[in-house]
DNA sequence: GTGAAAGCGCTAACAC
DNA sequence: GTGTTAGCGCTTTCAC
C-alpha cells in the first residue's frame, strides 16, 4: 500500500536522493551514465512512481486542464473532451471534467475546485449567457488562461471559439424551405443562451429572404431538454397552431419534441418536419426522421486547445475569438 | 496570478500559521471564537483557496478517483460518470476520468497516471477480458480500492458490477421470436470481452428451448464499433447468408448494421430486425427500428460506488460481484 | 488557545 | 558528478 519515494531508492542505493531526483529526471545531465542505469533499473525494479503531487506542489503549477461542460446526456462533450485530451496528451496535460448540469451555481462551484487545484488553464461551455459574468471576470483579471467554447458568452475578453450559429441555422430552415415546408415553427432556445439570439436571427432572415410573414406566434421558448422539447410540442399540438414544420434549439428538445409525435402518430416528417443543430456525428446518424446540421467537434476541439495553449504560453496575449464554419451537411435518414 | 496561502493571512493578522489552519479547518477546536471569525473574515476578503495538492500530499491520500471507460461515442459512460460524480461529491471525492480506447494498452497508461496521482480508488470498464490481468492483480495486491463495472474479467478477486447479460439476451432474443423471427444471427463481441460468452450462450438456450437448430454459420464474430458492424452486415448481405433478425453485441454495432440496410434499402423491422444491448434511456429513445433492452444505468453506478466506498473504509473487506437484471423494457419505436 | 517545528515527496540552487 | 540545503503549502504533534 505505500509508494516507493526517491528517498528509498537513494537508501538502497547508498546514494542521495537529488541524485536520484536527477538520474529520473528527463534532461539529467551532469549524473553518470553508470548511475543513470543503476537508478532507474532499481526504480523500476521497486515499481517506483513519481509522485505528481509533490512534484506539482514543489513546480508550482499542476499541468491540469478544468473543463466545465453543461450536460452529459448527449455525448457532444464527452467527445469533444475526448479529443481535447488526446490532443492534449503530449504536452503532459491531465484533465478534470466537471458538470454543471445547466445550473450556474454549481458551474461556480466548479471553478472554485479548479481554483483549488490551480489548474492551469480552464475550457468552458458556458450554462449561462450572463449569470457568472462578474465570476468568469475575477478569472480573467487573475490571468488564469481561460478559453469558451461551443456555449460563449459575449462582452467579455477572453478566447473564445464557437461555430457559425448564424449560416448553420440560415442553412437548415431554407432546407426546410425548399422541402416545402413553409409555416416553420421554431423552438427558442432559452434567452440566457447566446447562441439562441443568433439563430432567431437567421430563421427570421430566412423568412424574410423567401417572403414568408414572421409570425411571432410560431416561436417558442422552451428549456434545452428532451421534457422541454415534449412539453413545447405537446402545448403546440393542443392550441392547435398552423404549422408543418419545427426547427428546434437543441438536439434533445428535438428528440422530445419527435417522442410526442410519435406518442400521438404524427408521421415525421411527411406531416410535420423536425430540425435541430445537432452535436456529433453520432447523433446525426441515430436521428432519422431529423433533419441535422452538424457541428464541427474535431475541429472545435483543436482550436480550443489551440487558444488554450497560446494563453498558457503568454498570459497577456491578446484574446481570439473564432468562428467555425459548421459542417453543412443535411442528414436525415428517412428523406433519401 | 499568485496565489493567497495560510502564512499570508498569518502575516496579515500577526498570527502563526498553525492558528490560521486550525481555524480555517472544520473541527476547529482549540481556536477562540475571536480568532475564528477574524481568520475566517480575511481568507473570504484576501481571496483565499485552500491549496489541494499540498493538503493531499500532507495527508497522504489524494481524495481522488480514477474511472477508466472503454469508449466515448455513446454516452453510456458519460452517463454513468456523471452520476458517480453526484453521489461521491459530498464525500469530498473528486474524479479522473479516462479512456482507454478500447486499446489495452492505454488501459495500462491509465493505470499509471492513477498511480502517479496515488488515487484512493480505482473504477474500471475493462476492454479486454485478460491482456490486463496481472497487470490489475498488482493494484489488488497492493491493496488499492478497486471495482469493476460493466466489463468486468472474470479469475479476478475483486469487486464488481455488471448487469445480467445472460437474461437481457434472452429476453430479448425471445422477444424476436415472439415477434415472428426465427432465423435469427448473432453479431457476437469479441472473446476477449467478458460478456461475449454470456449473451452467447443465452442465444443457444432461446434457440434450444423453442427448437430452433443451431446452426454455427449465424454466429458471426465481430469488433465493437459501429464500422464492424457495418463490416459484418455487409458480408452478411453479400453472402446470402438466410436471416431475417439480427442480435447484436452493442449498440455501436446495431447502428453499423442499420445504416448498411439502410443504405441498401432492406426495411427495418418488415425484412429484418435489428436488436442490441442499448446502455442508456436516450440511446433507446433515439434508435428506430433498433430493439434494445435498457441496461441499469443509475443503479449500476450506486452500486459501483457503494462497493468502492467498502474497500476504501477496509482494503481487506472480502470482495463482492454484484449481479444486476436490466431493465426489461423493450423498446422500438416503430414497432408500436 | 497559540506558536514552533517537523515533515509529506519532490526539485533546484549552491557548494564541493 | 554528487551531496547539502531550503522550500513548495499544508497539517499535526508537542510545548507552553
Amino acid at each position: 500500500m505505500r509508494y516507493v519515494t526517491i528517498k528509498d531508492i537513494a537508501n538502497v542505493l547508498g546514494i542521495s536522493k537529488s541524485t536520484v531526483s536527477r538520474a529520473l529526471s528527463a534532461d539529467s545531465w551532469n549524473v553518470s551514465e553508470e548511475t543513470i542505469r543503476k537508478v532507474v533499473e532499481t526504480a523500476e525494479k521497486m515499481g517506483y512512481r513519481k509522485n505528481e503531487m509533490a512534484v506539482n506542489l514543489r513546480n508550482r503549477r499542476a499541468k491540469t486542464i478544468g473543463i466545465v461542460v453543461p450536460e452529459a446526456v448527449t455525448s457532444f462533450y464527452l467527445q469533444f473532451t475526448a479529443t481535447v485530451q488526446r490532443i492534449l496528451q503530449p504536452y503532459g496535460y491531465r484533465i478534470i471534467l466537471t458538470l454543471s448540469d445547466e445550473d450556474f451555481l454549481t458551474e461556480r462551484s466548479n471553478f472554485e475546485i479548479f481554483d483549488s487545484y490551480r489548474v492551469d488553464g480552464i475550457l468552458i461551455s458556458s450554462c449561462h449567457h450572463r449569470a457568472n459574468l462578474e465570476f468568469y471576470n475575477g478569472f480573467i483579471r487573475r490571468c488564469i488562461p481561460m478559453v469558451f467554447f461551443d456555449r460563449t458568452v459575449a462582452d467579455l475578453e477572453c478566447s473564445s471559439v464557437r461555430s457559425d450559429d448564424y449560416h448553420s441555422a440560415f442553412f437548415l430552415v431554407e432546407h426546410l424551405i425548399y422541402k416545402g415546408y413553409r409555416r416553420i415553427l421554431h423552438l427558442a432556445g432559452p434567452d440566457y443562451i447566446r447562441n439562441t439570439a443568433e439563430r432567431l436571427r437567421a430563421y427570421r432572415d430566412v423568412l424574410k429572404k423567401h417572403g414568408i410573414d414572421y409570425r411571432p406566434e410560431l416561436v417558442i421558448p422552451a428549456g434545452v431538454d428532451e421534457k422541454d422539447g415534449a412539453e413545447a410540442m405537446n402545448r403546440i399540438l393542443d392550441s392547435g397552431v398552423d404549422c408543418n414544420a419545427v426547427f428546434c434549439f437543441t438536439e434533445l428538445q428535438a428528440l422530445g419534441a419527435k417522442k410526442v409525435l410519435q406518442e400521438r402518430n404524427i408521421a415525421i416528417p411527411a406531416d410535420m418536419a423536425i430540425a435541430c443543430m445537432s452535436g456529433t456525428k453520432l447523433a446525426t446518424l441515430v436521428h432519422p426522421g431529423i433533419t441535422a446540421v452538424e457541428q464541427p467537434l474535431d475541429r472545435m476541439a483543436e482550436e480550443t486547445v489551440r487558444l488554450l495553449l497560446a494563453k498558457i504560453e503568454n498570459p497577456m496575449a491578446p484574446s481570439e475569438n473564432v468562428v467555425l464554419p459548421a459542417n453543412m451537411v443535411i442528414r436525415s435518414s428517412t428523406e433519401k
